[in-house]
Order: structure tokens, then C-alpha cells, then sequence
DNA sequence: TTGACTACCCTAGTTTATCTAGGGTAGGCT
DNA sequence: AGCCTACCCTAGATAAACTAGGGTAGTCAA
């Protein structure tokens, strides 16, 4: 089962796979949500890079060009400590949220 | 603490509300979810009426004028066979995205 | 009887985030 | 030389929610 991604969860999405990973390129963290997920969620390359960008002028990650491993020039996302506040926020309100909506649909 | 509707469960919590408690009226399903969400989840009349319109079209629902107790003009949505099945898929739909994204952002 | 409040329905315009569908560079391997 | 993979990016369309309005009609109290 592949589904997309819910609009409002990327930024908590890439924001935690930086506080787990430390810094990376935009292809990693696509991979990574990805292969963490099973293949269940996919982060299109046209929804991931604006909203790194998004994120870049809020101020909750910072980039640099590096070389990777393979030799290849990639843009490293480190997160700020802003990010990492926005994180904490962001998933507080999600389980809010999700426990919420359990209430409406959880009962037969 | 208060939060929008996620986008792309408000089909659902309305869907889950008619299975709940049958025939009821847009303000009606406003109320219940407000209520059973303790005030968390409040869906704005503006975002309630067009969303009802949409699941007409769609087959999910099926409308009728009536009276209701305090003797006003309403129109009662009911859940068509349709509208069952959506419902169970999006939960569906929802507990693997959910779980999905958990898989994310749960580990320390 | 008038005014206020509540119960109800609806529309228009804006915003935001995602998707689709492209385009592009450059390294490594055959 | 050609292909595949790893990487970055933009533009336009789509969808769904929000804000901010407008409107009718019943009830009750002043």
C-alpha cells in the first residue's frame, strides 16, 4: 500500500530524520522516510525540495554544499535549534490530533 | 489546545459521525465532533457545507429537507452503501499512514 | 412588537501544500 | 560514447481547508 504524504506532516517528517541522523542531503532524507516507512510513504522530489526551502527561510534548518560519498555535490541540511523546538511542537500536536480523531472513529 | 482539521480526515470524521448516529443535519455533525474531541477538532461551517456538497456528488451521502426537534428547517444527510465503504477504507487508509508516520518519528 | 440569540444553510475568495511532469548536472561503469 | 544513478530544482495544476462574509426563521424576554 502506497499513500501520499498528509499535508501538514513533511516538515515533522524531515525535521525528525535529521535529529536522528544528523545532517543530510535532500536525496538521503527522501530515502530514508522511505525505506523507514516501507515504501508506504514516498517523498516526491517536487514536494521535498520547496519545503526544504520553506524550512531554510523559517530558520529551523541551515545549508551547505558538501561532497558526499559518491563523489557527488549535495546540499547538507543540519538542523537549528529553532528546528528542533518546531520538532518537539510538531509532534506534540500530531498525537493531539491523531488521538483526537481515534475519538470520532474509534468507537464501533 | 486547538487544531485545524488535518486535511483529508474530514471526509472521514463526517463519514464515521452518520455511521455513529445516523441521519443528522450539518450542524449536527459540526457539534458532535467538536464534542467528542473536547473542542480539539472544530470544523468551521465554511469548510463543513462545501465538503457535505462534494460527498453528495460523490455518492456517499444522500440529503433530505426535514423538521428538526426545535422545529427548524434542516437537511439530513444519510450514509449510502457507498459512503460505508469509503469510510472503511479511509480508516484503513488511515491507521497505515498513521502508523507509518509513527514509524518515523517515534524512535529517540 | 421588537430585539437578541440561537439554530441552521450557504458562497466567494484566499491560502497552502501537495502532486505531476518536466529539466538539468555530473560521476562511474561498460 | 552511452547509460545509469545520484543529486538539485521549477512551473503549473489540483485540492482542500480557511476566513469572512450573507441569509432565514424560531424562541424568548423586555
Amino acid at each position: 500500500m502506497r499513500a501520499d504524504i498528509p499535508p501538514g506532516t513533511l516538515y515533522m517528517l524531515i525535521l525528525k530524520s535529521l535529529a536522528r541522523l544528523g545532517p543530510m542531503h535532500g536525496y538521503g532524507i527522501a530515502l530514508h522516510i522511505q525505506q523507514t516507512t516501507e515504501d508506504i510513504l514516498q517523498v516526491e522530489e517536487g514536494t521535498l525540495y520547496p519545503a526544504l526551502q520553506r524550512m531554510l527561510i523559517k530558520g529551523w534548518v541551515e545549508a551547505e554544499w558538501r561532497t558526499t560519498e559518491n563523489n557527488r555535490r549535495a546540499r547538507y541540511y543540519t538542523l537549528t535549534p529553532e528546528g528542533r523546538r518546531q520538532l518537539a511542537t510538531e509532534i506534540r500536536q500530531f498525537d493531539v490530533v491523531t488521538a483526537a480523531i481515534r475519538r470520532v472513529i474509534e468507537p464501533a
